[in-house]
RNA sequence: GCUCCCAUCGUCUAGUGGCCUAGGACAUUAGCUUCUCAGGCUAAAAACAGGGGUUCGAAUCCCCUUGGGAGCACCA
């Protein structure tokens, strides 16, 4: 049984575009394999903990339609699935390993790490514990304890030890246990660190792949110590490569929009994002760009994906956003609007005008965002001082006139009236028509403009016309 | 600094020893369509990091150099 998770820790403000990619591949894979995919939180870093960040982040996945069999907010037989909740468990275990011979009590204070760290600097060295308390007598420990000493649990890194690494995309990893510091595995607050609890849990929850960002690579072997101590088979690791910023550095909020909630916000179509986000690392074995989730599920194979940090290049993520509203069908289109301008905007646009738009504007906008910046004249009046941007107005009155005598109001009957005129004037459609174009949308760049005046009806037009003259 | 991962157009990638005078997509440029902007269509420019091997033959295999990334916390 293929089971897969994700464990983000709730301390951003969101779910991290990395995260959002992350989970996207794990969602894959077990559906692809007919298994479980897993939402664990991690939140044992209760210096960090934002409020809030958990429910936003779960609301985001939903959001983007990945949904989880088990997880915090939907149970299943595995919980808890939030790790201050399980608490209990990761001391037992450390207190295990101790037993073992594996781990030790460590009753360094701060103070005295800080200085080793800043010697073993200065020395050029690699910082790392200095091993002081592996070689503790057990009545020094037994002191210690019984003074209430502060402790942390470490582990017992052995000693020249090669330990292999099964990457599922990269094959073999050999590591030497003499570059692995003597990680703590459970903080003097009684919280576990990631390596513990990450462990645990995963071999708890039958996590069977374990689908991560390479960033957690090189702490693998420290993992792999620790299946072995427990006596635990190992799962499978995959590292996904990092997405990166246009400069190819790990994504950061600095260089680009990073919480995945923002492209939503945006306007972007869940499935547009996440159809690009599946090209990131990984291509379609037919070199498609654009396919949905079944077809995905079908041609997706996660030793496929490539090793590189592929850079996010939000440019072609609009072209391909633009590409999916092409092709969805009008109606659908009009209530994915009408939904983004009440969810995002907090505006009730009015569904038959948005009916209306909605063809001429299809093919012009990349987002949702883009709708208001089309298409605001056709809710709004444009305010009369944008209107100074006319340098033609003294052709307003006669363009009125010729308006104002057409019966038939429909766009073909209005270009032709228009053509007409600028022939009756003397100048070139484009000037007359750039000049009805910023005297009824107020703007240079608009949607089709004898369809729109056909939308907006004869009265409205004259209206905006005369408001100028 | 140390460890690990990696290296094809600006970007995402195809390519697993001969189908490669290296293909596609985004972006860019030009043309056509046209009332603006889009969209559509057509075309152009654009890459195997460098050096050694192996081989009849290398983008593809090996080594070195260079370059990039990640990690080295009582953060995840």
């Amino acid at each position: 049984m293929v089971r897969t998770r994700i464990a983000p820790s709730p301390t951003g403000e969101d779910l991290h575009l990395g995260n959002l990619y992350t989970a996207y591949i794990n969602y894959l894979w077990a559906k692809k394999n007919r298994g479980k995919f897993i939402v664990r939180i991690e939140d044992t870093d209760r210096q960090r903990l934002v409020p809030g960040a958990e429910e936003k982040i779960l609301s985001t996945l939903k959001k983007f339609n990945i949904f989880y069999d088990e997880g915090p907010d939907v149970g299943g037989n595995f919980g808890p699935y939030r790790q201050s909740e399980r608490l209990s468990l990761y001391k037992k275990y450390a207190l295990e390993l101790i037993e073992k011979g594996a781990a030790y009590y460590c009753f360094c204070s701060k103070e005295r790490l800080d200085e080793v760290r800043k010697k073993m600097t200065a020395e050029k060295k690699i910082p790392r514990y200095d091993g002081q308390c592996r070689h503790l007598s057990k009545k020094e420990v037994e002191e210690n304890l019984r003074k209430g000493t502060p402790y942390v649990i470490r582990l017992k890194v052995p000693e020249n030890q090669k330990i292999k690494v099964y990457d599922l995309i990269r094959g073999e990893i050999i590591f030497d246990s003499n570059n692995s510091d003597d990680q703590v595995l459970l903080k003097s607050d009684g919280y576990p660190t990631y390596h513990l609890a990450v462990v645990i849990d995963d071999y708890l929850m039958r996590i069977s792949h374990i689908i991560r960002a390479e960033e957690w690579l090189s702490s693998t072997p420290k993992h792999v110590l620790l299946y072995q101590a427990f006596g635990w088979p190992l799962p499978m690791f995959c590292h996904l490569p990092i997405l990166r910023n246009p400069d190819r550095s790990k994504l950061s909020k600095r260089k680009n929009p990073v919480w995945a909630s923002w492209y939503l916000e945006q306007g972007f179509l869940p499935e547009a994002v996440l159809n690009y986000l599946a090209l990131m690392g990984w291509s379609h074995p037919e070199q498609k760009e654009i396919f949905d989730l079944d077809e995905l599920l079908k041609v997706f194979d996660i030793k496929d994906i490539q090793t590189v940090g592929p850079a996010f290049d939000p440019v072609k993520l609009e072209w391909m956003n633009g590409e999916y509203i092409r092709k969805t069908q009008n109606s659908k289109l009009k209530s994915q609007i009408l939904k983004y301008y009440q969810e995002y905007h907090k505006k009730n646009l009015s569904e038959e005008l948005v009916e209306k738009t909605i063809l001429l504007i299809k093919e012009r906008i990349k987002k949702f965002s883009d709708y208001w910046e089309y298409c605001q004249f056709f809710f709004e009046r444009p305010a009369v001082q944008r209107l100074s941007l006319l340098k033609d107005s003294l052709y307003i009155k006669d363009i009125y006139q010729e308006l104002k005598k057409i019966t038939d109001w429909k766009a073909e009957v209005i270009g032709e009236r228009m053509v007409r005129l600028a022939k009756k004037i003397g100048i070139s459609n484009s000037q007359l028509f750039m000049t009805l174009r910023l005297t009824i949308t107020g703007k240079k760049i608009s949607p089709p403009l004898n369809e729109s005046m056909v939308i907006l009806g004869k009265d409205e037009c004259l209206k905006r016309l005369s408001l100028i003259s």
